[in-house]
RNA sequence: GGAGGCAUGGCAGAGCGGUUGAAUGCACUGGUCUUGAAAACCAGCAAGGGUGCAAGCCCUUCAGAGGUUCGAAUCCUCUUGCCUCCGCCA
């Protein structure tokens, strides 16, 4: 949620700066809004404070013992008046509200303009990608070939966009999670959580997937639930409403979930193997820090999860989103890819954003900086990784001609192997 | 799922329907004292909105939403969360 006050000021700068993400955004009727509840809110404060007044005498003169019958039918009419304008304050400012949280973030000013992802820019690129002398097999024949994937069990039971690792692809991909946690925790300084995997609508609004985009979520009806589509949202929510200390910053908080995305509108693309699914593993990472310092601390994030890549022994590249591709909630984001020679495709495996005081804003997450006094925290995220797409991706990059994997030393103690065949 | 109890500031914990944004204690911050610290004493210490150069002043907020009343932390209804007991269950 962006800062009313700083529309109110500047409109015709916000205006531009939404556009460069999204075009025919309106703040039209925002400033309309706000103006009227200004004005009312200003006549209603009036009011209450001639009604607060008036009741006080009233309670004085009942303690001296006094008669105060006459004074009841005016204020009658004050306490009507007022009742019928706190109905109307509530009722635009739920509307105000409302339209505010529909407009994305905008850009940070370091963000390359752009209107799609054709004008992203490579920031980090693989020297050269790793050579075979056989043609790579993809992962869903590799997988096949080795029983450790069963997509056809899968789409029996869940429908189609399901994974199912089986055997040592199992134990692979529980090696990867462990792995991903231990590395980040390890390295860096961040405090583990195992989160719910399901989540009221009120968390799913503070990062952003609602109210807007409600179609790309699970939901449970009879409960009033959303299934995660990323542990982002159960770990954003902690300090839901929260005024943190100084000392407290910066908070790294990291968390292995299932993730669940219904893909809507995206069908008939990638609908084979690992590369889009409805649900699948990701290790995310959350940092809670002070405004000044969270460019830098997107910069170490991004980092940190490309040192995953680098240690599972896989050709990556960092991408710097231009405006027209950063998501809803974003000021500036970097995906990494991984790349997948079977697939020979670049897939994304991780999205590290700082969001700024967008999520916090919605949250309420707020921290007493050094004078004393309250503001937002900044929110950032990325994953560290995702991993299906890392499975495939690494599967590809490891085999043999035999069609057996090579295990990247980094993850051998997990499996207790250094090859599956 | 059934039956009860509870919900107040960072924490603990008061609060007859009327000068209560809220006693008190702890924590925290500043000061006095001290060579320094501790102790003691004094003072300050919620958030949001409005207005003002500022000091200040006004409004809102005692889980949330409704209601009763001239006036609600206090009374009523609903919702949510927590605790206890019973049932079911990994």
């Amino acid at each position: 949620m962006l800062d009313l006050k700083k529309i109110r000021e500047n409109p015709k700068k916000f205006k531009d700066l939404i556009s460069l993400k999204e075009k025919d955004v309106s703040l039209k009727k925002i400033i309309d809004l706000d103006s009227q509840l200004k004005s009312l809110v200003s006549k209603l404060n009036n009011l209450q404070a001639d009604q607060n007044n008036k009741s006080k005498e009233i309670g004085i003169m009942k303690s001296k013992g006094e008669k105060t019958n006459d004074l009841f039918s005016d204020l009658k009419k004050l306490s009507d008046e007022i009742k019928l304008l706190e109905k109307e304050e509530k009722k635009i400012s739920l509307s105000l509200k409302e339209e505010l949280l529909q407009i994305p973030n905008i850009p940070h000013s370091t963000v390359p303009i752009g209107l799609s992802e054709k004008d992203n820019i490579i920031k980090v690129d693989c020297d050269e990608k790793k050579k075979f002398n056989f043609k790579p097999r993809n992962h869903i024949d590799l997988g096949k070939g080795l029983d450790i994937l069963d997509f056809e069990s899968a789409a029996k039971i869940s429908g189609s966009g399901f994974p199912m690792f089986k055997g040592k692809g199992a134990l692979l991909e529980r090696a990867l999670i462990s792995f991903m946690i231990d590395f980040s925790l390890k390295n860096y300084n961040y405090t583990e959580f195992f989160t719910p995997f399901m989540v009221k609508p009120d968390s799913a609004l503070t990062t952003g997937q609602l109210p807007k985009f409600d179609d790309d979520m699970y939901y449970i009806e009879k409960d009033d639930l959303f299934l995660i589509p990323t542990a982002e949202v159960s770990l954003t929510n902690i300090h839901k409403d929260e005024i943190l200390q100084n000392e407290e910053l910066p908070k790294y908080y990291l968390g292995y979930s299932s993730c669940f995305r219904r893909e809507a509108g995206s069908y008939g693309k990638d609908t084979r193997g690992l590369l889009r699914v409805h649900q699948f593993n990701k290790v995310e990472l959350v940092k809670f820090v002070e405004p000044s310092r969270s460019y830098e601390e997107l910069e170490s994030l991004v980092s940190q999860a490309a040192e995953i890549c680098k240690l599972l022994e896989l050709d990556y590249r960092v991408i710097e989103l231009c405006t027209g591709d950063l998501s809803f909630s974003a000021a500036k984001c970097y995906d990494i890819e991984v790349w997948a020679p079977g697939e020979s495709k670049w897939l994304e495996v991780s999205s590290c954003s700082n969001f700024e005081d967008f999520q916090s804003r919605r949250g309420n997450i707020r921290f007493k900086n050094v004078e004393g006094k309250v503001e937002f925290v900044h929110t950032l995220n990325g994953s560290g990784l995702a991993t299906p797409r890392i499975f495939a991706s690494l599967i590809e990059t490891h085999q043999n001609e035999d069609g057996s994997i090579s295990v990247p030393v980094a993850l051998q103690p997990y499996l207790g192997i250094s090859e599956i065949k």
